[in-house]
DNA sequence: CGGTTCATGTCGCAC
DNA sequence: GTGCGACGTGAACCG
């Protein structure tokens, strides 16, 4: 890993184009030849990047160039698309490089996969009587997250969602379109299952007939025996 | 912004849980509080982070953590959320300081905003005697990007994406199924726009009597005359 | 390798 | 502040 502190000017040609005006930036190289252009401020996201595979080509400016005060020219090429980042250097303030070896990478607890874990384990929690028929139920459109009985005998497809938004209820809507047109599971019901939904989520669900339910993820994971995994 | 290389390791408490066993990585602290972990791979997203506003503070190891070999406790606690991360810092291998300053910004060209307003001066595009009644119509589930109107007089809702996704025909199809309850434009037609459009898409668009059209932006600009904005 | 879906998404804009 | 949609979305998983 290679850290360049520069004053320079960036600009980025590929899907789009973009321009960084002449400003001082941290320029990081990663060992994949991976840029990134981050500043003092803003959250992870850089300014502006260059994706791995790439490859950094440093070249001396063109005289045009140099008259505007450029020392060196970086010009970071992806090896898959045709994106290119254009880095011209005014003035390096700082330079060093590091060995950092592989890392083991991040381990996660608490993403949609333990609540739908956990939900399968704990499908009562819908209400008394709900059997679990089984996770990932597939059909020709995707799988259905959860596919449960209720009391009374009744098909009940759930979609799970850590937040709940618009986009889950259509999501729904088409796996219960679909599934109702199985004469051996009509009538499918549709629940819409998240740790948050939001409002128009609900209108929009409760319009078409879809009930909501709001998941405690620490709750659930509370009954769960295998809490401690991760510590 | 201050640069660290340290042998550490990370544990993130917040919206889930996550953990990053020992090993050597860089450790950026930027003005604002915020910290990223990065290693020599991956891309510009960071092995784990906390967003600004954030407040580090440093803390000598409790004992237990001392015979571990941890030299330095990090605890990056967020000002807005309950959210946490905790770096146990074993070894540092480097560290520098740099004052960057405010950065004035990235200048981008050639997203869905610039798209829109190619298409809605060039509405001809989409075929003779077409006619541009307004962007950003406004309904009461949200702007239609485009209302136009075709050679016959009827009413045309385009919906315009940078990559065409069932999402966008989802959306289109809510317009639509609004627009026509409103007599003094019923019927309105629908047009799906896009730099790309997936084919699934594409199926159910037709399958909704919603067309399609691929657009080539460049080709766009390039008739536009005020193409050289950014260079 | 393409298709699909999740994300500690982040970011920017309009209300 | 909050809601909403775009994003060079990226990243993981699955065929």
């Amino acid at each position: 890993m290679r850290l360049v502190i520069a004053r320079c000017s960036v600009d980025y040609v590929g899907r789009l184009k973009a321009h960084l005006p002449l400003a001082t930036r941290l320029l990081l190289v990663k060992a994949d030849g991976s840029v990134l252009v981050h500043s003092d401020g803003g959250s992870y996201k850089p300014l502006n990047w260059m994706s791995p595979p790439a490859t950094l080509r440093v070249a001396s400016p063109e005289d045009v160039d140099l008259e505007l005060g450029v020392m060196e020219q970086w010009t970071v090429q992806s090896a898959k698309t045709d994106d290119r980042l254009i880095i011209n250097i005014h003035e390096k303030l700082d330079e060093s490089s590091h060995d950092l070896g592989v890392d083991p990478g991040l381990i996660k607890d608490g993403v949609e996969a333990d609540l739908q874990r956990l939900l399968a384990e704990q499908i009562e929690t819908l209400g008394t009587g709900y059997s679990l028929i089984r996770r990932e139920y597939f059909t020709a459109i995707g799988p259905v997250d959860i596919l449960a009985r209720d009391a009374e005998g009744a098909t009940v497809a759930i979609e799970l969602k850590r937040r709940g938004d618009i986009d889950g209820v259509e999501q729904l809507t088409r796996y219960l379109e679909l599934l109702n047109r199985d004469p051996l599971l009509a009538p499918v019901r549709g629940i819409f299952a998240a740790q948050q939904i939001k409002p128009q989520a609900k209108v929009l669900a409760y319009d078409r007939g879809i009930d909501c339910v709001t998941l405690d993820y620490d709750a659930m994971r509370g009954v769960d025996d295998s809490e401690s995994r991760l510590f």
